[in-house]
DNA sequence: TTTAGATTTGTAATGAAAACAATTTTAATA
DNA sequence: TATTAAAATTGTTTTCATTACAAATCTAAA
C-alpha cells in the first residue's frame, strides 16, 4: 500500500502545527498528578513539574534550574536532575533526545513528533505526525518511540527570505 | 483512515528485522564515494568511513578511535570527530541520537528507524518501520527524521526469560 | 521528642565534544 | 627537483552536561 501526503509549501505546514488547548495547569493539578504517581509532593517537584507543563519549550536541565532559582533560591542542580529523572521513571513527563549532547525536557508525557530548528534552535511539537506502528511483546512493554524531524522553522524562513 | 497493524508477540518481529544485503564495502567503492562528495580520501577518512560502512553496530567516536588505532598508530580522536562531521555534511553517513549524551553514527544515510535496547544497550537497524511524511518547503530542505524505539531486545528477553 | 528514612544540597569526578594552535602532508608551481 | 601555500592531521586544553558521592536537612511515624 502506498499513501500520499500533501506536501506543504511552508514548514510547519499548518496541519503539523496543531497547538492544544494549552489551559493553565495549577498547582493543585500537579500535587494530585504527583500523589496519582506516588511520588511526595515537595516543593522542588512541584515546581519541576509545573514548570514543565506550563512551559512548553522543552527546557535544558540548566534551563529549568535558572527559571526556578530566584522563586527557589536553595534549589540544586542535582535535584532538579534527581527530579526529572523521578518524573520520567513514572512517565509524568518525556525526555526529547534531538540534541548531540544535552537532554530536553516535556511535561506532556503523551506520543507527539518534535521539530528542531537548525537555525534558532527551537524545538517545536507536531501534534499531528502519526505515532508509528509500536510492536508489543507479551513479555515486555516497547516504549513510545522518538519521532525527530530537522530543518528550517517558519519564522527562521521568514527572516532569511528577508 | 485507520491502519491495524499485526501485533508480534516478541520484539524484534521478524518484519521489522529484515536484514539487508551485507556486502562488504570495499576500499576501492570507499574512496570513489568519497570522491564523488567531493571529499579528498585521506587514509584516516578511507578507514572511518570504510569502517562504519563495514560495521553495522552505530559505534561512538570512541569506539571508532580505538578500533581504528592499532592499524592506524597516529590517529588522534579529533581527526575522527573532523572526518565524521564532514562526512555528516555531505550525507555519506547519518547520526543516530538515541542516547542523552553521546551520539553514534551510522554508516547507512538512507532512512531507517532504530532500536535501543535497555539491557544490553545494542542498537538495531529497523529496516521496515516506514518513513514518517516528511514535510517539504519550497525554500529549505526538511532533512529525514529519526525514529527511535526503546525496549528490550530479543537475546535479552530470551536471557530474562531463563 | 526521638529517630529512621526520605529528600535535598554542594562538591567532586567523569567523559563527550569543541576550541585551538602547531605540525605534517599534499599538490600545484617555479 | 625545490618551493610554497593550502589542506589535513595531531595533541593539548577547555568546556560543560551528567553522574557519583557524602553531608545536611526535612518529614513523618513511633
Amino acid at each position: 500500500m502506498t499513501l500520499h501526503y500533501v506536501i506543504p509549501l511552508v514548514f510547519p505546514p499548518s496541519s503539523f502545527f496543531t497547538i492544544p488547548m494549552l489551559t493553565e495547569i495549577t498547582k493543585e493539578e500537579v500535587i494530585s498528578r504527583l500523589r496519582n504517581a506516588g511520588i511526595s509532593p515537595s516543593g522542588p517537584r512541584i515546581a519541576v513539574f509545573h514548570f514543565l507543563c506550563n512551559n512548553h519549550i522543552h527546557p535544558t536541565v540548566d534551563t529549568i534550574f535558572h527559571a526556578l532559582s530566584p522563586e527557589n533560591p536553595t534549589l540544586s542542580r542535582t535535584t532538579v536532575y534527581n527530579t526529572l529523572k523521578l518524573l520520567l521513571a513514572k512517565k509524568l513527563i518525556q525526555s526529547v533526545k534531538i540534541e548531540d549532547t544535552e537532554v530536553r525536557f516535556d511535561g506532556n508525557p503523551a506520543f507527539h513528533a518534535h521539530f528542531k530548528c537548525r537555525q534558532c534552535d527551537c524545538i517545536i511539537d507536531l501534534f499531528d505526525v502519526p505515532c508509528p506502528a509500536i510492536p508489543q511483546s507479551e513479555d515486555f512493554q516497547i516504549e513510545l518511540p522518538q519521532v525527530n524531524f530537522y530543518g528550517i522553522c517558519r519564522n527562521c524562513q521568514q527572516k532569511l527570505k528577508a
